[in-house]
DNA sequence: CTCATTTTGTGCAGACGTTGTACAAATACA
DNA sequence: TGTATTTGTACAACGTCTGCACAAAATGAG
């Protein structure tokens, strides 16, 4: 049974993309793909009818099951209503026969393709190492091959394909801009991925959603990790060479005009600091991320290989007590804040999620962070806002997988 | 024939605030009150018997009125359909028995209460000079009294009341942060005018909603005046002390978690510049406000009053030829560019509207601001995002009229 | 074990907004 | 005067949501 998506999933005339139909599915993702009946109906506050019907709807195209008996399944305790007295809760889960989409997340050393259900599961993962090579078509080929192998192997219908790049993205088109620290050129990426596809029936024609890594990964934080309940979430983080951010308000991904937006990694972090190839000084590019904490630890002597695994000595030096290595995590944490102060005021973010070796460092050096947080932003001071560490161990590659689910939830 | 707004515009059971009627309505608003019939059906993009449907549902609600031959009224030439074939639309207007909204501007040296209409037209304006003055209640009291005026003498039912304030405003209960250059501790602003009305029958329990001015001229901007196309529009304005700003992305504000976003007044303008009371140096507030600009062309001698209209002094004599005013206006011009920069990088807007002193220096000394603009920001380099002046003459008070008619619009 | 209580799913009638079609109305142009 | 063109209206049909009454499935007290 293969799901029938060639209607829209609602039967609303009209422009109504708001409908209970997707409601229930999105609410469903959210909660990771299994959720009460009793549960839906409460977050969609709507009458036990409505998701009846909606159910039918989503059951009919092969999208979610209902299980009637969740009792005998689930083993003991928490079972379908979870205690309480009355007639137990029908269990809805994401269909073994619905749709999957296909995430690839394209990073300087290694190159990662997985196939994702709704709920944000995911069902298998391809990775492998990727020397950094100027040659864009060989590149292309391997995250061909990779997607196809993936989402032969699934033998699940593929929706769409979301890809995740180390660069601007710009929104109409999906070109890349700039991928760093890659010697690339811009590249038309939608359009060379989508190329790759051409030659498989089942893939051919597809959408190609691309993205960048931070962005897609502030998505994938609020969805699944460490933002789930806030309204207005900044995400930070810095892999290898520079600094990437992404904010999700009220409930989307901002990206701005030409899908540019939350460059943040020329925010000002330390007035009078380093010279940055931007031409100011300070920024929290070269003042946060690996190379500055290599730099600050006096260990970036040869500065292009392992900048993050070493960076990442660093920190556990620190941790163990090294004197040099914990004065240079202090210091970049306090320019981390620095930074963030300068966010906040403009942003206003109930959450702060950072990721990659930001994560790290806050655990490793936090009062610095916070302290120079709170001293730079007048607004921190007014309502305190909580820094907390990424949850999900690939985000990028999940945002990239939520973002081909879009057009299903949206 | 007073409107009813009892149940909501939209009969569609379920949650659905994007009906046609609701879109209707903010269509012809955007359009400034009047359009035809075939220009409606053409933006909502549905059939014409879901205009008839939904003009019918406005109509018996007194909201709208239709002019069937609108070839008589109009003077000659731009009647109804525009003198193509076919028969002529009729035409769509705000009926004169809706309702309307009070809003309220308090500047450092005026206050301002309008009353206005569906469509942004200001029906009604009282003006009174205010000296600064620490006493806040004396302040409400004559607030109450003018809007007690305003809604008294325009006989129209009103229905809500906007307060646009130069202060970071909290979204959840309207309470005024820190009211800029007044020496006011925070105010529980949206409370405090509420009160003022409990006496009126007809005003007493009035949504009464309060924003910041810098924001509220933003949403205005966008949506009567020179960001009507805009997607993702970028707001700086100055007036007496301070730089304010305001961000719409995807046809609202941006208010943050908080309500307090957008702080652009601590943007890096100059590195290494004028100490700034946030504690950091050369901050757009400290660099490109109107004492900056007098303190460029050496006429800072007393600091606080009419700061604004002698500012404009030396912009008017800098476009007269003064080198000293030009030097001074070229140099702050830099600095916005520079501000600005760095905001775009940040947010990726494709228009960015200038207000107040601003406005008025884009005119006079417009290339060092493009200039600063172009170096500092490689997205800039990348898209060109156009800089314009504002278009309102008082965009605070249309945004505060604004945000009182969203409950009808939403 | 039985019965009341509680919570949940279903069936059915009704309401409402939207759509498409067919038709009438009102203009410009030949 | 007639044709082409554009626009508003009437009407039937459809799909979604709601509310109500009723049935189903559990817990807990007697």
């Amino acid at each position: 049974m293969t799901p029938d998506l060639s209607t829209p999933i609602s039967g609303t005339p009209g422009n109504d993309s708001a409908n209970n139909a997707t409601r229930l599915l999105t609410a469903l993702h959210r909660r990771g793909g299994t959720a009460t009946r009793a549960e839906l109906t409460a977050e969609l506050d709507c009458g036990r009818s409505a998701i009846s019907y909606a159910l039918a709807d989503l059951v009919e195209r092969g999208l979610v099951t209902v299980d009637e008996h969740p009792q005998q399944a689930a083993t003991g305790a928490m079972a379908g209503t979870g205690g309480g007295r009355g007639r137990p809760s029908h269990l809805v889960s994401v269909a073994p026969t619905s749709p999957i989409v296909i995430a690839v997340h394209l990073r300087v050393d290694t190159l990662d393709v997985s196939a994702f259900e709704l709920g944000g599961t995911m069902l298998r993962i391809e990775r492998e190492a990727v020397e950094p090579s100027p040659d864009v078509e060989m590149t292309m080929h391997r995250i061909g091959r990779l997607v196809r192998l993936v989402a032969e192997e699934s033998r699940r219908p593929c929706i769409g394909v979301g890809v995740s790049l180390p660069s601007p993205v710009r929104a109409t088109d999906g070109y890349a801009l700039a991928p760093r620290h890659m010697n690339w050129p811009g590249i038309p990426a939608r359009d060379l991925v989508a190329a790759e596809l051409a030659d498989v029936p089942a893939l051919c024609g597809l959408p190609v959603h691309v993205g960048n890594d931070a962005n897609l990964a502030a998505l994938a934080e609020h969805v699944h990790g460490a933002g789930k309940e806030a309204r207005n979430m900044l995400f930070v983080t810095t892999e290898h060479i520079g600094i990437g951010g992404g904010l999700i308000s009220s409930g989307r991904l901002f990206t701005g005009a030409s899908g540019y937006a939350m460059e943040v990694g020329h925010t000002t972090a330390n007035p009078g600091g380093e010279p940055c190839r931007c031409g100011a000084r300070g920024c929290l590019e070269t003042e946060a991320d690996p190379r500055a904490l290599l730099r600050a630890a006096g260990r970036l002597d040869t500065p292009t290989t392992g900048l993050e695994y070493r960076a990442r000595v660093v920190l556990s030096d620190a941790a163990a007590g090294d004197p040099v290595a914990r004065e240079a995590a202090d210091t970049v944490s306090g320019r981390v804040g620095a930074g963030l102060a300068v966010l906040v005021n403009l942003l206003d973010p109930d959450r702060i999620v950072l990721g990659g070796l930001l994560a790290r460092l806050l655990a490793v050096a936090p009062e610095p962070l916070s302290n120079a947080l709170h001293e730079g932003s007048f607004l921190e001071r007014a309502v305190a806002v909580p820094v907390v560490a990424a949850a999900l161990p690939a985000p990028a590659l999940v945002g990239a997988a939520e973002l081909a689910l879009t057009p299903l939830l949206a």
